[in-house]
DNA sequence: CTGAAAGCGCTAACAT
DNA sequence: ATGTTAGCGCTTTCAG
């Protein structure tokens, strides 16, 4: 005997009328809640397998004005840091229960907005937003969206809105300490706009904050600011170049490793050699930067845990568990490669 | 006068209360569908903005039957080409107001199944795809499910089922003619597991095509077999390094960037030029292989573009334009690059 | 242990 | 031009 699965899907009724009972019994066995006779049962569960029936998650979600749905707002998901984020929020909140459905900004901040209202209208759980930047609009819309919110690599603990993000001043001073330890006194940047507060101004003051503790004065004519592409990197070292060939700086910081790897990569191609002529340092430790051509030092953020913190974050809240509205801030970690001279090598 | 926004979240009835007016005259504004005297429209445009009222979606999935999500299930979303493909979807899908609601599997088999559950229960309005094998249960959860599917990355057509594929066999094959075409007669392969049709057999195939056009053999010898990882990829450089001391291979096909990437990265370490001694190809065109050093010979695939045909074609599916059951095989293009050597340079 | 009935929040005939 | 009514598919008291 052939199922008949596949035919129109049916509903509740018409599997109770099949199984000669009524809806509510059907409900119970669904739900494993209440009595059921054991022979009735089985008899209800045959009929489930037989027809395939799927109660429809739509009818339940109202019924029970609960979505088992998160919204997640995530800018250019094809980024490294960006993909390993999503994945440890989809990994983390499955773990729950809960289902990630996503909406990609594209770095427009009108579409965060946008995307948070579909969120609201969808009658999401709660919403986790990757975000570049706080704008008024927003944390607006953050603060009418009544469910709970958690802000990912930015610091909305001010506005009372949890969220969790990287130390990167910390880092990045830390990563440009090792630089000077390494010898190197002239330090080139290549950075981003300043509208992105942590990449923009928090790893840029890291820098300032190294060179400052040591009496050095940032050269304005050896920073660099673009976007956050290969090509940016590379526009940046080409800009240095002139600067590299007469000398100084003796080293570059460029605030993310893809613009470090695209600043490595024309800068070999112009026949600079990395580390020799002038050496170079990223942060993110995305995968490929420990294995290009030198190893590039930087500094390890986990990004996928990142994004499972925030998740459990959010779930504690949506389980009515209140967390505080603080910044998690997650740890990092130096990692010491090759494409950094040692200008003071041992005696 | 401050708006009352953020309270508890109120329904039609309520807006139709405070607006004097019933409930389907407030649904009618919302859908802009009959008529509503400009005053009164006026006056319940006014409630909503003062209340922040958001109908809710689930009541009106439920209505229309239709919820205009699609569900997504992707193995493992932090990896190149998986977040370019879930990039395309994602921007195709909402510029016809559907949103992706998504399932990381992981790579486990079981998942795959299980997400496409959660969505048939969550009444999705179609399925992408992306597979890596075509298992008979996801097969049969895919005939199941009553809802438009496209599978990505694997051929289903013979299942009766559209998808967009590369053409995976003729890319490496001509890869491989350049290869040959250089004066490369001797070539390992680093290649993966052949459960996976795509990458595993037809990249193979295409790399064996290659060599019997020419009338040479494949050393078994030269062919390693992983996983997916720049791990895996360094695993191989170091099973063929002895070989490649011995003088030949000369060359190494690797069936993803990736693999490239991590062999180079290897061979480089162990003080093996490339492509002096050894010179590397790879598939796929990832980010990082036009900037690596040296920069990676490979062959490009439109990944979001990939995606985002796909969503196409399923969005054609949910609006009953049906389409043919077939194969939509996306081009590709050589990326010739330095990781080759050319072995026969002109007189 | 099981069934009847009342909604969840919205839309769409069908009246008026 | 607006209101009444009957559900969409499910859960959940409340009675038996």
């Amino acid at each position: 005997m052939k199922s008949d699965a596949g035919r129109q899907t049916l509903n509740i009724r018409q599997v109770a009328a099949r199984a000669g009972v009524s809806t509510s019994t059907v409900s119970r066995v669904l739900n494993q809640s209440g009595y059921v006779k054991a022979e009735v049962r089985a008899r209800i569960e045959q009929v489930i397998a037989e027809t395939g029936y799927v109660p429809s998650g739509v009818a339940t979600n109202l019924k029970k004005s609960s979505t088992q749905m998160v919204g997640v707002v995530i800018p250019r998901i094809n980024s490294f840091a960006s993909s390993e984020i999503t994945a440890g929020i989809s990994t983390a909140l499955s773990e729950f229960g809960y289902i990630p459905i996503l909406g990609s900004s594209t770095n427009i901040p009108e579409n965060e907005v946008r995307y948070i209202d579909i969120f609201k209208r969808q009658r999401v759980d709660g919403v986790l937003i990757l975000a570049t930047q706080l704008t008024e609009p927003l944390l607006e819309s953050m603060r009418e969206i009544s469910v709970p919110v958690v802000v990912i690599g930015q610091d909305a603990s001010a506005f009372g809105i949890p969220c969790v993000i990287q130390d990167e001043r910390q880092a990045t001073r830390q990563l440009t300490d090792h630089l000077i330890r390494s010898g190197h006194r002239r330090i080139g940047l290549i950075g981003v706009a300043d509208w992105d507060i942590q990449v923009g101004c928090e790893r840029k003051g890291g820098y300032l904050d190294a060179l400052a503790a040591v009496g050095i004065e940032a050269d304005p004519a050896w920073t660099v600011t673009g976007g956050f592409d290969l090509k940016d990197g590379a526009a940046g070292a080409d800009r240095l170049v002139p600067y590299i060939h007469s000398g100084v700086p003796t080293a570059l910081l460029a605030v993310t490793d893809r613009l470090a790897i695209g600043a490595m990569s024309r800068l070999i191609e112009r026949r600079i050699d990395v580390p020799q002529e002038v050496s170079v340092a990223g942060v993110g430790d995305i995968d490929v930067a420990s294995v290009y051509n030198p190893k590039l030092t930087t500094v390890h953020f986990d990004y996928f845990g990142t994004g499972a913190v925030a998740a459990h974050m959010l779930v504690a809240q949506m389980r009515e568990e209140p967390i505080a509205p603080e910044a998690r801030i997650m740890p990092f970690e130096l990692r010491i490669r090759d494409s950094v001279a040692n200008l003071k090598p041992r005696p």
